[in-house]
DNA sequence: CTCAATTTGTTCGTATGTATG
DNA sequence: ACATACATACGAACAAATTGA
């Protein structure tokens, strides 16, 4: 084995929040099982290489989590039913993603009817005269799970106002009659929250999010939707054919 | 604005690391640019209400980064040229993945003649009499990137070992010929690290990692290559043409 | 039933890290 | 830089519940 001690020196996490995430994610990925016991703390403590103090801290906290339950004198086991998690699954297609995102009502925060125009990179088309501009949150289940910024040129949205506030843009970009889509393109990276995305998606600051950048062209290669979404990054599958035969 | 003190403490990370990852991330935004003086610390303390040493903690952490640089009486600055930051491109369809992934040469680390079966969820085809499993790293200017733990059908292994153990697998497998892929799924979560990839990958145990489960069945729905793929999460991005007309 | 071994729960002392004013 | 308070981490000891011989 590796040396664990330089492991948890390379992050400044706390150890017993570097422990508990082990010790999550071996829960979650059904290496210790529902009901199983799992090894005492002495033995944790030597696998870990902690003191026995922090190997319960990390038990505690995952106790809390509804994840883990302590018996004094019996052992240390896995929640019989540990809380299942709610996967969001991202589609990667436009019919698909459409599809998906009809069902969404969103929480319109901010609506400007005039906005400077989003930054276009190479590629990502021409920008159109005027832009106005939605921000949003989308629940699910009453959990909020992602932020979106969105700028709307302006002639489109002038369309069907209404319809564009009250659902999901992309779904009301697909119902628009006389507007045809070429292009759209996302790009997915990993960031981290800042103090407005941790408060309205309910994490921690600097929590792992996983942001995408949309954009839609027009026929004329004009940027006519281009969202900045920011989802919380547990519960998030992206599901990708890659031989795209759907 | 929000309650910003409820935001810390969702997370059990310190407060002066939350405060610098918000940093990092305008740094990396660039809405602070390099060489821009930013504010005083009296007015990021009021910003981010917390108190003036947490604010130092803060710059003192991203200056071991070589972002930011504080100067006694004149001000902090961002650096004139912060790091760039390696991207590294995950392609979203098979032609371009397979073209992506031509240029790497793993370290392998093990490679076992026989390995159990992978386990396949529904829609993952079936499973091969036997497979080969390889466990590989991949680097980028001797950086690791990516850690995989691939299972390869022993009959399709065996057409040319050498072959295999030499270059990224997905590549063989497009490059032998008799054999027919007729479906490939990628599957994306966002993980968090254990020791051991923490070690590989040179990150923090449970920091953010993008995990990706990569499914190739051959003609007869065999599942034969199946490989799980974990890579550091900054540096990723994902590309996705949603209309595929690549 | 009793006893001893096992296992978690609790406390003490100490040192260092974090956070405030 | 200082004073203060609390969190983290370690090692050690002891208490309390459980188990099985």
């Amino acid at each position: 084995m590796s040396n664990l001690l330089a492991a948890y020196d390379r992050s400044r996490v706390p150890r017993y929040v570097q422990v508990a995430s082990v010790f999550r994610q071996k829960i979650q990925s059904g290496e210790w099982k529902p009901g199983q016991k799992i090894a005492t703390l002495e033995q944790l403590q030597r696998e870990f290489q902690v003191a026995r103090v922090t190997i319960r801290q990390a038990v505690e906290l995952l106790s809390q989590e509804g994840l883990l339950g302590a018996r004094r004198g019996s052992g240390t086991f896995v929640a019989a039913s540990p809380p299942a998690r709610q996967w969001l699954t991202l589609e990667a297609t436009w019919d698909a993603l459409v599809e998906s995102v009809k069902a969404n009502k969103p929480k319109v925060i901010n609506v400007k009817r005039q906005a400077p125009p989003p930054v276009l990179k190479a590629g990502e088309g021409h920008p159109a005269d005027r832009y106005v501009a939605i921000e949003s949150i989308q629940d699910r289940d009453g959990q909020p799970f992602s932020v979106v910024d969105l700028r709307l040129a302006k002639r489109v949205f002038d369309k069907d106002p209404k319809l564009f506030v009250r659902s999901a843009a992309l779904a009301a970009l697909d119902a628009i009659k006389g507007l045809r889509v070429t292009a759209a393109h996302q790009r997915l990276t990993i960031g981290s929250a800042s103090p407005e995305i941790a408060d309205r998606l309910k994490i921690g600051i600097g929590a792992p999010t996983l942001e995408s950048h949309l954009v839609v062209l027009d026929q004329h290669g004009i940027a006519i939707y281009v969202a900045d979404i920011i989802y919380r990054s547990d519960s998030i599958v992206l599901q990708i054919d890659l031989l795209n035969r759907s």
